[in-house]
RNA sequence: GUGGGUGUAGCUCAGUCGGUAGAGCACCAGGUUGUGGCCCUGGUGGCCGCGGGUUCAAAUCCCGUCACUCACCCCA
């Protein structure tokens, strides 16, 4: 048995770098004033095909979708921003307080080929806000992604960011589009040609080298905004200046999902091959609408969480890794007993301790100790069990101090948490 | 979905012309009857991814399949 394509065990050994992330993740969004939200796995198909769009790939081919027993379309969700959306509708959140700022964390599904940093399930790191139109949520979203990964140690990412423009001048600007397009048509490759009654403005996004080409004088989105929306942008990118985050003006810059209005963005590395996007963003400000809220905008930003550790993993950034206060050696019946219930009391107490009910030789427990990275070692064999009176070890220091067995569970604890 | 590469011990890998499998690390034990990291000695561990075919004989050649991997596509 094993698992199935695309999908993938994240073992002990290899956690401490996810913790690290989590970690550092809610205390800065906490500090940021966003609240954990956590949300199912399985929706209706319906929800994701209206907000993702129809016609997109991750609709048309990639998601997990069946009928349950009911005949119900399922699907597993391909991203959160659809279901954080319902729950925020469902629950009326905006009846009391339309302006709401969410994180949570959690696994994706979509059925494509896997490759380096690409999985079937994958987990991302999601924040949304709900009710604030104004630029400066844009660039602070921008500037909370920033300091994250900064805060995380990673370095060798770049922020690329454009705008979408918005129902107001988007129109008119997929024509001026069309009509340059019309003259290009032969030069486009085949996908490309279909995209142009689909979603034009993905054309420019498109990696062949040919439509590259064709497209080099294509009018840009950015030249074709309204002032509002020009406005809009302006914001962000001084603002983001005075903060000194750095950034892209990246004309090209699409994304791939239908809801996105003003800005977009993306968190670019280059350590993992084709799979550049570590985290990506932007605003949808009709989604809610659209779904069946009142008019509010919102939006919001992914990290590929799994991309982000590899990233992490190349840069040999440290995971969380705690180590032992205390390893227990126990030998004999008496002694393990006692042991048994000291490790318990020192854990309670808020240290890590451990002891091992084997009856192996001290020798071989001592290794052990070595490698769980302990920091004392107790021993109680039958000699100390008698004379009630145990070794404690420092491991580093490897100094030994005797330790009465009447008064031992206060002192162990006095002295594991002075260290 | 398309195209390439790779699957041998827990891990990283070697294995010649087809002759039934090896190293390093890890693990266990001993060297030290009760003291870790270093060192030395020994040991455990393999359906050679899985299924079929060719052959007297297959880890090795052929076909299929599953998985991993890289690129395209797309995205996080």
């Amino acid at each position: 048995m094993q698992t199935i394509r695309g999908f993938r065990d994240i073992l002990p050994g290899r956690i401490g770098l996810w913790q690290k992330v989590e970690k550092e993740a809610s205390r800065l969004f906490e500090a940021f004033g966003f609240k954990e939200i956590r949300i199912p796995v399985l929706e209706k198909t319906e929800l994701f095909a209206r907000s993702i769009g129809e016609t997109t790939d991750i609709v048309e081919k990639e998601m997990y979708t069946f009928d349950d027993r009911k005949k119900d379309k399922l699907t597993l969700r391909p991203e959160a921003t659809a279901s954080i959306v319902r729950s925020y509708i469902q629950h009326k959140m905006y009846a009391d307080n339309p302006i709401r700022k969410f994180y949570m964390t959690g696994p994706m599904f979509r059925r494509e080929r896997p490759q380096k940093g690409r999985y079937r399930q994958f987990y991302q790191i999601d924040v949304e806000v709900f009710g604030v139109a104004s630029a400066y949520i844009d660039s602070q979203l921008i500037y909370l992604l920033h300091n994250l990964f900064k805060n995380l140690g990673l370095t060798g990412l770049s922020a690329h960011i454009n705008s979408l423009g918005c129902p107001e001048c988007r129109p008119a600007y997929q024509k001026t589009l069309l009509n340059f397009l019309e003259a290009k048509k032969d030069l486009l490759c085949e996908n490309c040609r279909r995209r142009m009654s689909k979603n034009p403005l993905r054309i420019l996004d498109c990696k062949a080298q040919t439509c590259q080409d064709a497209i080099k004088n294509a009018p840009a989105i950015l030249d074709n905004l309204c002032d509002e929306c020009d406005n809009h942008f302006k914001i962000v990118k001084t603002t983001l200046e005075k903060q000194n985050v750095d950034f892209i003006v990246n004309k090209t810059l699409v994304r791939g999902l239908d809801y996105y209005t003003r800005t977009a963005w993306e968190i670019q590395t280059t350590s993992l091959g084709a799979q550049s996007a570590v985290a990506g963003g932007g605003r949808y400000d009709k989604l809610v609408k659209e779904l069946g809220g009142p008019d509010t905008p919102a939006i919001g930003f992914a990290i590929g969480f799994d991309r982000l550790v590899e990233v992490m993993e190349q840069l040999n950034i440290e995971p969380l890794e705690p180590g032992l206060d205390l390893f227990i050696i126990a030998m004999g019946n008496e002694a393990m007993d006692k042991a048994y219930h000291w490790s318990c009391n020192i854990n309670q107490n808020g240290l890590r301790s451990e002891t091992d009910f084997q009856g192996k030789s001290l020798k071989s427990l001592m290794k052990k100790a070595n490698k769980l990275n302990a920091g004392h070692v107790l021993i109680a064999g039958d000699k100390e069990v008698k004379e009630n009176a145990f070794i404690l070890r420092n491991m580093e220091t490897k100094e030994q101090v005797i330790i009465n067995g009447d008064s031992l569970l206060a002192d162990l604890i006095n002295i594991l948490k002075k260290q």
